[in-house]
RNA sequence: GCCCGAGUGGCGGAAUGGCAGACGCGACGGACUCAAAAUCCGUUGUCCGAAAGGGCGUGUGGGUUCGAAUCCCACCUCGGGCACCA
């Protein structure tokens, strides 16, 4: 760092005053001597973390997790430190409350970001993520987390990756029942074929041969190879999973173009779990934010299915609108709908053709821009209403999306601005079903816009349904899918945008599929022995890339090239067999779906989760509830990706019996960023924010001018601060407090680095409070606490209690900071209420708690002591001061016991001089008195 | 366009219906020092005023209320997410 710091021990400082050096070699004591005394085990309910004579069953549990951290060579940024610093803040604060403390910290080591690195260093990845998270865990150890070591975990680890895929041959070994909604074991399925309770849906089961139940039963399995459209990503030689895509259709990674391709690849029915994805964020303590985020990724959306007849047969679309079939004027069919070649017409066919080549050979993502002018092409073919037996037109265009609904829609012109603007451009006709309320009348010729929502419905009836009665959509649709169900026209049916879950990558840094594939190419589950299925050693794990534009390339696992690991010889019950292995792996996500759960029983053997240990830290605590981590701590930018992958896994796994909390999460909180000012030269590059000089109100890099923004701290705007060099300057305890006091912790805060001194000044004053600068020996007062100063103290417990139990950092600082500068200016700590102040501490910055409580003649840690009470009867003093206001201006004040009625309250406020004076002879029309608070005049 | 969230001193922020600006940075004045740094003490929303005191003040405009930074309506600005999803 370039900043200064504060000065070094020179002759003329104190040699005990606490400054950067003092509280380095404070915290390098006691992060040595918690690891020594192994202060943060947790002891377990049962298993090999069991420990019957320190688990107290007894103590409320607190499961406390960060998202853990990808161990890139960069080592930890500055917003690591911010969450890991809330989260042992509340994990400290939990144990001082009497709680049974779950607080570890573990590396998702697998995915593309350690497999880049290895790629650049040219090593393997197994030994840069390891020598990386060797680093991480010095940097982590730094920062004084009272982390359980026992309990840390690395994604990559063949004791932790075994479980991953175990876990996975549960999805594939699942089926989800639609009856029950749930996922149940494949056996089970079997059964229900086998007993007739429940057909087959390729053919008679009793009939079929091995080969077709086999067929059978994977169409139904959780997770299930599949052709299928999917995200090719050719720059980096891998496919990737919708969430994985940006909007202009880029990977989130590397930013290189992605391609529609079908490919044979793992897919998981993410889809199948979408209502309860949804309906379960209703029982979960998250921020409106996020849950509507995850609402809509899922994108459900109610509606009808509608079917028209043509002269290829039936055509079914989706509508969120059936109301409005009255007004369907015309259909779109996507250009890749399987209908649209026999619905072509001889004399349209050249001209749909080459509107169905040009689509296919625009992105999915350059279609999806609504900037665009609404193209298509008619088809030559018409379609009947059902409603109305109208023959309407059947026209292709590419604002239909295959992927969506049927792939088909009515066009409703006068109700969807879409279909408004595509019947505009082609001059189809506009037939009003609404008479809109906004008074622009039924003629659509002079209508500028669609019209959306109640209205009274005209030309909306038939024989059999008449809406024009009808006044709002609800009903309009209510009645008008009634009546389609009714006449076998169709159907109330909910659609979601939810994809089902690409889960196969062709890179080397992940975890192999404990899948291969007998001579039929049909998948085999490996048995449980066989598991890990190890990733095998190579120096070839780079994967292969591709010109990034190339979008017919095809991908090529590293795995692959091993055709000694491919190849295996195996019986999985029908006698010893030759099988071939997958030789894709899983992504980046696999490891984190689960990885709290491992936190649990990190060393079991026997299963990835002892459940009298999985129900002790996350089972529900209620019947109803959900369960799950009692508060996760992260960023945002995994609103939909880790979070929605996460939340499926572990209702597998519910279902299934293996836990008995149905969410993993129970209460989120999503941390801000850590911002800094960033600075751009003339061309746009960013320059070095650390060689920026502020001059004449403005900013100058080498002499040039160079303009200031602000944006999130990193390697990228060249405005990162490293936590190491703050610690080095100030120490840990003081970066903790810093990270904290910026502001909530859920606000984006820009770093300052000349603010940091402040909350350093705060730790060296509360130390020369208690500690003789000169001696290093206490120096307490001896007299014991005033009234005054125990309810200053009183008032400090009570609100430094509710702002940690709310995870107010910020201002649970600020109050310690005003009591210790009550402290001060009495000249330093009674020695009555020292052990107090330094307990209130010990949460925030621990370092130098801990060598306070020793000082003050204790000889063990301060971490499982009691959090002092607030005495209710310190809260209050014997007098109130009221403000008085008149008319709502504060012009006087007076003082009344605190148990003065309202009437003697007002007797005082009238009498004030400054009162009398400012009401200057005017009756008072209304005097009101709040008790406690103030009282105000109305003249 | 739609859905969230936020606008308060020079700066980060506090106050979620009851004294706006806690706490911190910075700035200014003072102590210590040969001096500087560090440290300590004091002042610090803004305008008028020598002071006492007073006016104004939480993005803008309106509303509810005895009382609004806080609640409601409309608008402006910024940040985030989604976006031809039928």
């Amino acid at each position: 760092m370039s900043e200064p710091g504060p000065a070094s021990p020179t002759t003329d400082t104190p040699p005990h005053r606490y400054a950067g050096a003092l509280a380095q070699d404070i915290e390098a004591r006691w992060q040595d001597r918690w690891d020594a005394q192994g202060t943060f085990a947790t002891p377990n309910p049962t298993g090999p973390l069991a420990d019957p004579a320190r688990f107290d069953a007894s103590k409320p549990r607190a499961f406390i997790l960060d998202m853990f951290p990808y161990p890139s060579g960069a080592g930890l940024h500055m917003g690591h430190p911010l969450g890991f610093t809330a989260t042992d803040m509340y994990a400290r604060y939990q144990r001082l409350t009497g709680h049974n403390v779950l607080y570890t910290m573990g590396f998702d080591a697998f995915g593309l970001p350690a497999e880049q690195y290895a790629v650049q260093t040219g090593q393997h990845p197994a030994v840069t993520t390891n020598q990386n998270i060797a680093n991480i865990r010095a940097q982590l150890r730094r920062l004084g987390l009272s982390h359980d070591p026992r309990r840390s975990v690395s994604t990559t680890d063949p004791q932790y990756y075994r479980w991953t895929q175990w876990i996975f041959l549960q999805i594939f070994n699942s089926w989800f029942d639609p009856d029950t909604k749930k996922a149940r074991p494949i056996d089970q399925l079997v059964a229900e074929f086998d007993a007739g309770t429940r057909s087959a849906t390729t053919g008679d089961w009793a009939a079929m041969s091995p080969a077709q139940r086999r067929e059978e039963l994977d169409a139904w399995r959780l997770a299930y190879v599949s052709d299928a459209p999917v995200n090719w990503c050719p720059g980096l030689g891998t496919v990737v999973a919708n969430e994985e895509v940006t909007a202009d259709g880029r990977s989130d990674r590397g930013n290189f173009p992605v391609f529609k391709r079908n490919m044979r690849q793992w897919m998981m029915r993410i889809t199948t779990y979408a209502d309860r994805l949804i309906d379960d964020l209703d029982t979960l303590d998250w921020t409106d934010a996020i849950k509507a985020m995850q609402r809509n990724w899922i994108g459900r959306s109610e509606g009808a299915t509608v079917h028209f007849d043509s002269p290829s047969g039936r055509i079914t679309v989706f509508t969120t609108r059936p109301d409005t079939l009255f007004g369907a004027t015309f259909m779109v069919l996507a250009p890749e709908h399987p209908l649209v070649d026999s619905l072509t017409t001889p004399a349209q066919a050249s001209e749909v053709a080459a509107y169905r080549t040009k689509a296919a050979a625009e992105d999915d993502f350059q279609r999806q821009n609504d900037t665009r002018d609404k193209t298509g092409v008619f088809t030559g073919s018409f379609a009947t209403n059902p409603l109305n037996g109208e023959e309407i037109p059947v026209w292709i265009a590419d604002y239909v999306l295959m992927g969506y609904g049927t792939g088909a829609i009515m066009a409703v012109p006068c109700g969807d601005q879409r279909d408004f603007d595509f019947a505009r451009a082609f001059g189809l006709p506009i037939v009003a079903i609404q008479e809109p309320t906004d008074g622009r009348g039924t003629d659509t010729r002079t209508w500028a816009d669609a019209f959306v929502g109640d209205a009274p419905y005209v030309h909306s009836a038939n024989d059999s349904l008449d809406l024009n009665a009808v006044t709002s959509v609800a009903e309009g649709t209510r009645r008008t899918s009634e009546w389609l169900a009714a006449h076998g026209h169709g159907e109330a049916t909910v659609t979601y945008k939810l994809r089902d879950w690409l889960f196969s990558r062709q890179r080397y840094w992940g975890e192999p599929f404990p899948i291969v594939y007998d001579a039929d190419e049909n998948p085999r589950a490996l048995p449980d022995e066989m598991l890990p299925v190890l990733l095998p050693d190579t120096d070839q794990f780079s994967p292969r890339t591709f010109d990034p534009d190339d979008a017919m390339s095809n991908p090529e696992s590293p795995l692959d090239r091993l055709e000694d690991w491919v190849w295996v010889e195996a019986d999985l019950g029908d006698g010893v067999r030759r099988y071939r292995r997958d030789t894709n792996v899983m992504p980046q996500w696999a490891g984190s779906c689960w990885y709290e759960m491992r936190y649990v029983d990190p060393t079991n053997e026997q299963c990835f989760v002892d459940p009298i240990n999985e129900r002790y830290w996350m089972g529900p605590a209620q019947p109803g509830e959900s369960g799950g981590v009692d508060l996760y701590v992260g960023g945002v930018e995994h609103a939909v990706l880790h979070l929605l992958y996460a939340r499926f896994w572990h209702k597998v796994l519910f279902d299934l019996g293996h836990v008995s909390s149905f969410e993993p999460f129970h209460r989120l909180f999503n941390q801000g960023y850590v911002l800094a000012a960033a600075y751009q030269d003339e061309r746009g590059m960013y320059v070095d924010a650390f060689e920026v000089e502020q001059r004449d109100g403005g900013y100058v890099f080498e002499g040039r001018p160079v303009i200031r923004e602000y944006g999130k701290m990193g390697k990228s705007l060249k405005n990162a601060v490293s936590p190491d060099d703050v610690c080095a300057t100030y120490g840990a305890d003081t970066l903790r407090l810093y990270l904290m006091s910026m502001g909530p912790l859920d606000a984006s805060r820009p770093w300052e680095s000349k603010d940091v001194i402040g909350v350093h000044r705060f730790l060296q004053r509360l130390w020369r409070n208690l500690v003789d600068e000169d001696t290093g020996e206490t120096r307490l007062l001896a007299e014991s606490a005033g009234i005054e100063t125990l309810r200053v103290l009183h008032r400090t417990i009570a609100g430094v209690r509710d702002d940690l139990d709310h995870l107010r950092f910020n201002t649970a600082i600020a109050k310690l900071i005003e009591f210790n500068n009550h402290l001060t200016k009495l000249g330093g700590c009674p020695a009555d209420i020292a052990d107090a102040l330094v307990i209130m501490l010990s949460p925030l910055a621990p370092h130098v708690a801990e060598e306070l409580w020793a000082k003050l003649g204790h000889t063990d840690t301060v971490t499982y002591e009691t959090f002092p009470v607030a005495d209710p009867a310190m809260l209050v003093a014997d007098t109130v001061e009221y403000p008085v206001q008149i008319n709502g201006k504060v012009r006087g004040r007076v003082t009344v016991a605190t148990d003065a009625d309202a009437d003697t309250v007002q007797a005082a406020a009238m009498a004030d001089d400054k009162v009398q004076s400012a009401l200057a002879g005017a009756t008072p029309k209304k005097i009101i008195v709040v008790p406690g608070r103030m009282v105000n005049i109305v003249a």
